[in-house]
DNA sequence: TGTTTATATGATAATATGTTCATATATTTG
DNA sequence: CAAATATATGAACATATTATCATATAAACA
């Protein structure tokens, strides 16, 4: 029979799985996530300012997550406040704090 | 003051986790990951067979993963076996079999 | 030494990504 | 309604990534 396996990652979790790191892999986006997980919410000018960067990049940024399912977008008037869609984000964030890759 | 964080993220740790998520983050380098997490050491040739791809493909996705510093190449005579340098990463891969993330 | 086998490398092409700029849309307010 | 504000969008460009192909290197062996 087939050897025993310690994780289960079928080729289309393996996809799943990169396309999510893919997302997330990104300086700006990151600082988005933990912003987010921090603030609970923010409008996008508020993430604009604390990260010192134009809006247009930014919005592309966040619509960009926005698409891939890990934000939500809420509306108040003319500002959008974001959100963490998938909280199990924070989760990617502890482990790459935790990590010791040193390079 | 400043506020409390839950996490300490500075810019610098941002671009190094953004740095290394972003060498995972493909099914083919992801799958490498995980079967050298199980096999611990595994030659090139046995790679591709697993993987059921071209040599010079996983070669190159290889090459750049032990550049990045993610593993570790043992030559013994023709063939050349590698292995996780980082061992954190198997973190990661855990951390993503169980997000929950359904996009 | 010549052949086979295992792996690496470099060029190329296709595609994807990140950033910037200009502009559009929509909401609020005077 | 006009102006100001917040955000989104789309084009354009630069750069990065991925895959493929051809070829190089190096070890093993007949």
């Amino acid at each position: 029979m087939t050897e025993t396996k310690k994780r289960n990652l079928t080729s289309d979790k393996l996809e799943k799985a990169a396309f999510i790191l893919k997302t997330v892999a990104h300086p700006i986006r990151l600082a988005i996530i933990n912003m987010l997980d921090i603030h609970h919410q923010m409008s996008v000018n508020q993430i604009c300012e604390q990260l010192n960067s134009e809006q247009s990049l930014i919005s592309h940024h966040l619509t960009n997550m926005k698409i891939k399912g890990l934000l939500k977008a809420d509306k108040q008037g003319v500002q959008v406040f974001y959100s963490l869609k998938e909280k199990d984000l924070i989760k990617l964030l502890d482990c790459m704090e935790n990590c010791n890759c040193n390079m």
